[in-house]
DNA sequence: TGTGAAAACTGAACTAG
DNA sequence: CTAGTTCAGTTTTCACA
């Protein structure tokens, strides 16, 4: 599908406020209600509009601490990559998980209340990982900037 | 302020849902509409409710190439930190910005098309960053998964 | 918690380019 | 024929009792 510049203003401004009425929008990007509305749910369907969805405070429920783990694995077969996602997937604490270029190499981006709190997690989730042969782990001393909004 | 344990649902309802209805939220979670339309808005008032926005689909739109940037400053005097800070914010391909603990590294989440693409952006944008000593990229061959929801 | 007026949503019928 | 508009019935929101 091809996005004309009024699909791209409409999701410049969904990614900004995922909750402003139709009508607002309409109004932002120059069309009336049941044209954008149209727009809007062509998106949808097409799965460029995949989610909405409300984003927290984690100062305020107390996570405040981003930690990136890097994660060398044993070996790169198939069974101890299904096996080590398998059980990172059940680990709520760790937000993304991403298989890096290289001689499989994981990396985790895990949020935590303290340093503390990592090495609960570490020691409860994260050292019993199956496979892994090495882990380094790094800590946001401070989030300069974050966004989930992708340049359209 | 302390959240119980029907604040924690629809926070929890609403980082997957963002746009639900309110009466589809009171609903999930076992409260009269009213009742629970006055949580979400302490909810909101208190901050712990941030933002509500859309999720694309980053492959849909031609970035499905996420790449980690890890870059040593030459320095950790405040100025150098942030005129990097801020030419950093400038590159919208950039969507995460962490100062690292150590000695005054940043790791950078960037979204590309392709490797190709990354050439150009490293070429037009990172690479003329201030004070860069060192930059290492790896980058991500698969997403195994990735959320924004926080664990409540 | 329940109520009701005001706002917003959303589909149908219609129109212009 | 595609993309926009107006209009009207329905749903949702949200202030107040």
């Amino acid at each position: 599908m091809t996005l004309d510049d009024i699909d791209r203003r409409i999701l410049r401004v969904l990614q900004k406020q995922g909750r402003i009425s139709n009508a607002d929008l309409s109004d932002k990007v120059g069309l009336s209600p049941s044209a954008c509305h149209r727009r809007v749910q062509r998106l949808e369907d097409e799965g460029i509009l995949r989610d909405y969805v409300a984003l927290l405070d984690a100062r305020k429920i107390g996570l405040p601490t981003t930690v990136f783990v890097e994660i060398r694995l044993q070996g790169q077969a198939d069974d101890i990559l299904d096996s080590f996602e398998a059980e990172v997937k059940r680990v709520p604490e760790v937000l993304e998980c991403h298989l890096m270029t290289g001689t499989a190499d994981y990396l985790l981006k895990v949020v935590v209340d303290s340093t503390e709190d990592f090495a609960r997690i570490h020691r409860q989730h994260l050292s019993r990982l199956p496979g892994v042969q090495q882990m380094q782990t790094s800590f946001a001393l401070r989030t300069v900037f974050k966004t989930t909004a992708l340049p359209v």
